[in-house]
DNA sequence: ATGAGTGCAAATGCTTTGCATCCTG
DNA sequence: CAGGATGCAAAGCATTTGCACTCAT
């Protein structure tokens, strides 16, 4: 798909412009650990990434993941995500969503839909609530988390309902 | 206040039974940890549970706080939070209700109200739009998150706006 | 050339585990 | 009195840090 791989295109030339622009030097590891990103909807955990990446770059070491990881973040060219327990997870969708998160194998997906209501800066209602539950708290971002069971981890579960912890 | 405190009893005695009905010991170490959970509103670590503890019981360990918190989590008692990066939190609070997140120092306060939406089970469009957007998802709950700065951190900090990973 | 970035390894922090002992039911 | 629970310590992951060396700008 022509359409697709151009949008990719696009997407990894902004991010890489957002480094630039960020003062932060384009080194080879950045690169690609950018070009995974942008190509990844899985939410990859900083292993996966160093893992997914050793056969080109083999000398690569996990602090570098680490540390770009943490650059872009700060950069605001990707979010750190701790939805469940275990390692966290780097979302490169900047866009406002959702997340669908799976209590049993940790798997997040995002929501791409508005519905039932658009993520994102908070509304009106949001705020008054906040200001009446946590005074002084300055509310940025309000975001839905949808738990459940995976279709994967459904399959392989006779009794998919075990309270995790 | 009277009220409030034969509230709490309550919620002990009701926790204590549900230990009981898991078919779980009822030992010092659990009673404390029950009581001490069922007074809390801040979502306590396992490091602050323990800490809190030790006083009254000097000799209980670490193993026997997580040990204890999985127990009452698979029992249904309480629930494990991972909802920023750092130390697991605990949530004893069972009814359903939305979280309030400090990106800066990681508390977790409670949404009391039911605003802007009640959380809890799927309503029709969540399950509509999970089922397009991840087949197979087994809907079990959607809950809403608020993140920003408590108001202890936006005093500390001149420019709280820093993108933390 | 210059300092940010990298690689390596050790350190840190949170959580789990193994095992002998203890105590609840 | 039997098996679950505890305490202790060591092991296991995820993440961070220190430092010498390299390379993008």
């Amino acid at each position: 798909m022509a359409a697709k791989r151009a949008e990719l295109t696009e997407k990894v030339e902004r991010m890489l412009a957002g480094v630039r622009a960020a003062g932060l030097k384009l080194t080879p590891q950045r690169m690609a650990i950018v070009k995974e990103l942008a190509a990844d909807e899985t939410h990859p955990t900083a292993q996966e990434i160093f893992e997914r990446l050793r056969p080109g770059l083999p000398t690569m070491s996990f602090a570098t993941v680490y540390n770009t990881l943490g650059a872009l973040s700060s950069a605001g060219l990707c979010a750190a995500l701790s939805l469940s327990p275990g390692s966290g997870r780097v979302d490169p969708n900047m866009d406002p969503h959702h997340h669908v998160v799976c209590d049993v194998c940790g798997a997040v997906r995002d929501m791409p839909l508005a519905v039932p209501a658009a993520p994102g800066p908070p509304d009106a209602s949001s705020v008054r609530a906040i200001a009446h539950a946590a005074p002084g708290f300055e509310l940025r971002s309000v975001e839905r988390i949808f738990r459940g069971v995976c279709a994967s981890c459904a399959k392989s579960r006779v009794h998919p309902r075990g309270a995790e912890v």
